[in-house]
DNA sequence: ATGAAAGCGCTAACAC
DNA sequence: GTGTTAGCGCTTTCAT
């Protein structure tokens, strides 16, 4: 019932190669000819079978997106700049889920590797060593992480939880608590890296709380034990821990940003809704999307066609360019200055010092790229 | 470079096809052959090529799932439960974004249709007599509409909104506003025929206020219409246009639910962490995205291998299933007490009435699904 | 500029 | 139980 090439071949009167030519090479085709198999494919409605010209051509037109869970919020944005670039690219894309475990991100790839002209990895749990060696199989991009010698699209986590410090020693806090993210994070260990170097410059003291999933509930169950580590700060690994802690210590009657300032990482939609409004670090995360397909269609070009070895990551590094996208801190109102001595337990609710406001650049303007390497 | 059906035979010593079978008719090949050829396939890291299989059986094992906004809080839930259902079923998922656009949707269709063995079409804004058009050309599975004929899976939203309008004719609310959606929803088209019906047998009236965009930023372009509009309580067509609502009347001054009750649908996850807590309807769309994939995998189990024409809308409708799924009514903190006259504008901070909680199922329960036609 | 023929990786009759 | 053959829909030499 599909209609195949051959339909539109006896149509319009000519071979079979015509017609593919028509559709993959048109210059090559008398003009006269061309409309008239034009018209006739129109007609019946004829779209080439991407999956049999892939057979022979090598190049599927399709990519792979593979997510560690599409319910963050965190990642849609990316998925749908993704998709869109994508898409206007004449490119497909599968997501797959991976409830963030590493076996399944392994095994993903090797599903889709046949499938696709490349893979998008975003937020990898799975070691460096074996990315490396996946992208032997298909080509990789990483999102979020540093591979040598594989491309990659990373978001200055680390610069933004300096920042982010910095605006709490500012604030006068001394003691400031770290939530953390999932093992295996990239983004976790540079958040832990550049807190740690901003608040030894801060003179304050950093204490480490987790490792903890990456989600609302993740942050509630953090709440008393933020509570019984005398922090008057608290930096997490992402909003959704920040606003699960918010909500956590709101339930134990500690008040922020009165009692505890709160700082997330990601500017996230919901972040903008939350009593208090979240002060995070915004992550460029369309970009991000954006970009990482970018960088795999412009490899896919670069490299010839099939039959051809994979680059290996040790041997020819092309153009294996790696994009550091910069974040913005974002001041709203779960900050403020540190409370005088201690914390204060029974102040007449809603008398309290208000929320501290630095500024609120509301949007962030678009994070520009910059090359760390090539 | 990459290891085809050929290499494997090469190794192990056996026809090309006896491998084919070894991978796709086990049982047909002799058990010792078979572990050999299967330890061969392991060593060189072999994996059939799905494409290459699809041309010759008509399967590709592959679906589409259209959306008209990833980015929206809705969908990402759905998607995953789709995605992890059909990966458990050995298929892999193409994502595509409309933007809401009913153009875009048509064109997904067909540029998704030979890679597939059925689409998921989520919230269409296409017309009926489009997507039953679109169904012949590929299987099709809608999700929050009914479409003659076809298999659909739908949320009762209806019910939904009458439980919720029930509820504010409750709370005395007899100036009751509907914050209508987009265009072309089926949704929307649902909700306000319930939310008519429930209000007039409850004796109050209801102001319709739209079409809007179904988010945040479309909630909150409203806030002023509804203050003058003399409503007491709001309906929202989903949960960003009641968020983005309360936002709204909240920068004018106006408190809810003191002065505005407001309800939403959909209960995403957002709704949980707003102040106040979002009064709305739980849509189980975990379930739907699941449902959805078993109803198209299932129809795909059903129909005959290729070459054969397809089944046309009004021809024989096997077992075009019609699932409707239950929704249940939240009630939050955003909804309370009509003001007893007019609305109370100066009342000193926090001393108003305390939000008015009937009951809160907080996770509702799993929803049942009803088969209402077949 | 167009046709003929080979073949991408795989499955599905059909022999043996 | 296994090999042979044909062919899925398409592109790509190679002739003409």
């Amino acid at each position: 019932m599909p209609v195949t090439i051959r339909d539109v071949a006896r149509a319009s009167g000519v071979h079979i190669s015509t017609v593919s030519r028509t559709f993959s090479a048109p210059h090559l085709v008398n003009p006269e000819t061309r409309v008239r198999v034009l018209a006739c494919a129109e007609d019946l409605g004829y779209r080439p079978n991407r999956a049999a010209r892939a057979l022979i051509t090598g190049r599927t037109h399709n990519i792979g997106l593979i997510i560690a869970d599409i319910a963050n919020p965190f990642f849609p944005p990316l998925i749908k700049a993704a998709e869109s670039q994508a898409r206007h690219r004449d490119y497909h894309v599968f997501v797959a889920d991976t409830n963030e475990d590493p076996t399944t991100e392994e095994e993903l790839v090797h599903a889709l590797a046949k499938q696709v002209d490349g893979v998008l990895l975003c937020s990898p749990r799975m070691s460096n060593s074996l990315i490396e060696q996946l992208s032997r199989e298909v080509p990789l991009v990483v999102i979020n992480r540093q591979v040598a010698g594989l491309p990659c699209v990373m978001m200055d986590v680390g610069q933004g939880a300096r920042a982010a410090v910095e605006h709490l020693t500012g604030l006068g806090h001394r003691a400031i608590g770290l939530l953390g993210g999932p093992r295996g994070s990239w983004t976790n260990r540079e958040i832990r890296r550049a807190a740690g170097a901003a608040a030894r410059s801060g003179g304050a003291e950093l204490t480490l709380l987790g490792p903890n999933p990456p989600t609302v509930a993740g942050g509630g169950a953090q709440a008393d034990q933020v509570r019984r580590s005398g922090v008057t700060a608290v930096l997490a690994y992402n909003d959704l821990l920040a606003i699960g802690l918010i909500e956590g210590l709101d339930t134990l009657g500690v008040r922020v940003p009165q009692e505890i300032s709160v700082v997330g990482i990601d500017d996230i939609a919901l972040s903008r809704l939350t009593r208090p409004k979240l002060t995070t670090v915004a992550t460029p995360t369309g970009a991000a999307g954006r970009s990482a397909v970018d960088m795999l269609l412009q490899q896919d070009t670069d490299t010839p066609r099939r039959g051809v070895a994979r680059s290996t990551a040790s041997g020819d590094r092309r153009t294996t360019a790696q994009l550091m996208l910069q974040t913005e801190l974002v001041i709203r109102d779960s900050t403020g200055p540190a409370p005088a001595a201690g914390r204060p337990r029974a102040e007449a609710a809603g008398a309290g010092p208000g929320p501290h406001r630095l500024a609120d650049p509301g949007c962030p303007s678009a994070a520009t790229g910059e090359v760390v390497a090539s």
